[in-house]
DNA sequence: CTGTCATCACTGCG
DNA sequence: TCGCAGTGATGACA
């Protein structure tokens, strides 16, 4: 694996999505699929997997995944009323960042990372739309192991886009994606394993 | 301080 | 197997 493999395959794919209000690039083998299931590996057995515990509809559930939040010190992060500070970078994992920073001429500093251990584990509907992420974020969505749907659809049109990300797949979301669009990770049964997935995003440091 | 608004995942259908 | 409707306490914000 190297940058120059890797910049001939995102410019031999990418796929551009112009939708209303929101611009997807999908490279499907940003990462070769020996090296995405390696990685994929390493990380599923370095990194302190948690599975939070979430309050909704007065009750204590466990989200249906498990997470890493991970990233510079300054970058914490809220998810359903809960807050978390940045696990420090994982050398591997900070490697990629500077990759993907590379192949998309945008800078990223801290990355959650989900684990779907099959098709059981999923996410609902929502945006990334945290306000420490700014007006339009740009955020990179790294796939690793088992293909899963990724369902799209605009807040007030009717639109909607159903994509599948692949083992090593890179997916770009820009424009004011996360303002009019939401996205989801849906339940698939038939799917048995894992599937990893790093978005990277950028927090500006507060003074 | 107070009211409004968005939010999350699970269960029980059809 | 899939997708939809219905379920509320909490925090953000004006």
């Amino acid at each position: 694996m190297t940058r120059q493999t890797q910049s001939d395959n995102r410019k031999a794919v990418a796929q551009h999505f112009l939708l209303p209000d929101a611009a997807l690039t999908l490279w499907p083998g940003w990462l070769n699929a020996d090296a995405s299931h390696a990685l994929q590996t390493r990380l599923i057995a370095e990194l302190a997997w948690r599975q939070e515990q979430i309050r909704i509809y007065g009750k204590t559930v466990k989200i249906p995944r498990q997470q890493v939040w991970m990233g510079e010190s300054h970058c914490s992060y809220q998810y359903s009323g809960v807050r978390f500070e940045p696990t420090p970078w994982h050398p591997a994992v900070q490697q990629l960042c500077q990759q993907v920073s590379d192949a998309t001429t945008s800078a990223f500093n801290c990355v959650l990372l989900n684990l779907y251990a099959n098709g059981q584990d999923h996410m609902g509907w929502h945006a990334d739309d945290e306000p420490e992420l700014g007006m339009a974020p740009l955020i990179a969505s790294l796939s690793l192991g088992a293909s899963r749907r990724f369902d799209l659809r605009h807040r007030t049109l009717s639109h909607r886009l159903q994509l599948q990300l692949d083992n090593g797949s890179l997916l770009l979301m820009a424009g004011a994606c996360q303002q009019h669009w939401q996205h989801s990770l849906p339940k698939q049964r038939r799917v048995a394993a894992p599937r990893l997935n790093l978005t990277f995003r950028y927090i500006t440091p507060v003074c």
